[in-house]
DNA sequence: TCAGCCATGTAATGGGTTACATGATTGA
DNA sequence: TCAATCATGTAACCCATTACATGGCTGA
């Protein structure tokens, strides 16, 4: 009842399941979302960590610990409540699955293709395959440090969302290769003529 | 430098996009985007099509036209204006690229499954292996439709966005059976004993 | 008769971003 | 000396959703 926890959004939930972690400060936590649930979730701005760890504050689900320091500025460091933690399970085991929807600008983009060049089409596909290869890689890097970390305890986790992001790199990968060939091969079976015209009216 | 195009945001150009396809009104813009961008981007609310349409109709990027009907009520059938094309256009391949995002809510909550029950993550990951399951064929069944619809004119584009879906929901449930392997690997062999029990704290 | 489609909107709320503001310390 | 790091926040803005409102027609 009196801290009704099921109506918070989901970046309250993501906050706290970082502070399960470990306690931090606002600023940490920027840090640590831009290298963690950044990949696969979103990274907030930093504004919205601080409000949001002021609601979660006044919901109980968190402490706030003033810190002082010598040589840089003080902070406050927080840490998850017992309600928190409930919260936070709650949330992960508790609350109904629903689909991901993902937003992609790209496909966007390439549904609408009929209205731009295929050569741009084609220059945005290959920077995407660029990135998702690159981002790739650096999955595949932090897959074999997970490893080597030892098999412990709750890396497990941690692992099977890296494998997760790799699954989803490679499947943009080989989307823009596939388009990619394709959009070539209508160039060159039609080529000639018009390049950039529009068919309709 | 009139109508300055650039600032708009992104559902403005999906706005545009569905109408470069036939002028439509915004309750027809509505059904479309559910049935088509609404599977790899997002499906606007209705009251956020009206009020873009508005906006596009007041930077002169698409025009109003009132469609008198019997036994049903009038309706406003919105075109695409000349600039309107050409904002389109602009968009597509004028624009820089930038990486897709994408937000899962279910990495999410197997990132943090460390604070749950393992139970309760492979629940939800076999709901996704379901779902994904069932999207994968609803976009198998698209593809062949669209092939058969004729190789003709633009339904290239059309084509090669469904099968960016295919990738995606193939490898979503790749994932998901890989994640639940493992999850299920791991209650076996750390099974008995406290079941779910959080160890830190 | 009653649900559901057709069709368009207003109002309230909230999530989230960018820009602005401050200020000491450290290393190149 | 100058940029970057550490550290926290306010203000303005806007995208987007939900709930509310209206009302005739159609088919089970």
């Amino acid at each position: 009842m009196a801290t009704q926890t099921t109506d918070l959004p989901q970046t309250s939930f993501a906050v706290l399941g970082m502070l399960s972690f470990q306690p931090m400060s606002g600023y940490d936590l920027k840090q640590f979302a831009d290298r963690s649930i950044g990949h696969f979730y979103w990274s907030p701005a930093k504004s919205q960590i601080y409000a949001e760890l002021r609601r979660l504050k006044k919901a109980g689900l968190v402490t706030e610990q003033h810190v002082e320091q010598e040589n840089r500025p003080d902070k406050r460091v927080y840490a998850l409540t017992p309600s928190g933690r409930e919260a936070l399970a709650e949330w992960i085991d508790g609350s109904d699955y629903e689909k991901d929807v993902f937003k992609s600008n790209l496909m966007l983009r390439v549904f609408f293709g009929a209205s731009a060049s295929p050569e741009s089409l084609i220059s945005l596909l290959k920077q995407n395959l660029e990135s998702e290869t690159e981002k790739l890689a650096q999955l595949e890097g932090m897959e074999q440090q997970c490893i080597a970390s030892g098999p412990g305890h709750d890396t497990l986790f941690t692992l099977i969302t890296i494998r997760g992001g790799i699954h989803f790199a490679r499947a943009s990968i080989n989307w823009s290769q596939d388009a990619i060939k394709e959009l070539e091969e209508r160039l060159r079976t039609q080529a000639v003529g018009a390049p950039a015209q529009r068919s309709s009216r």
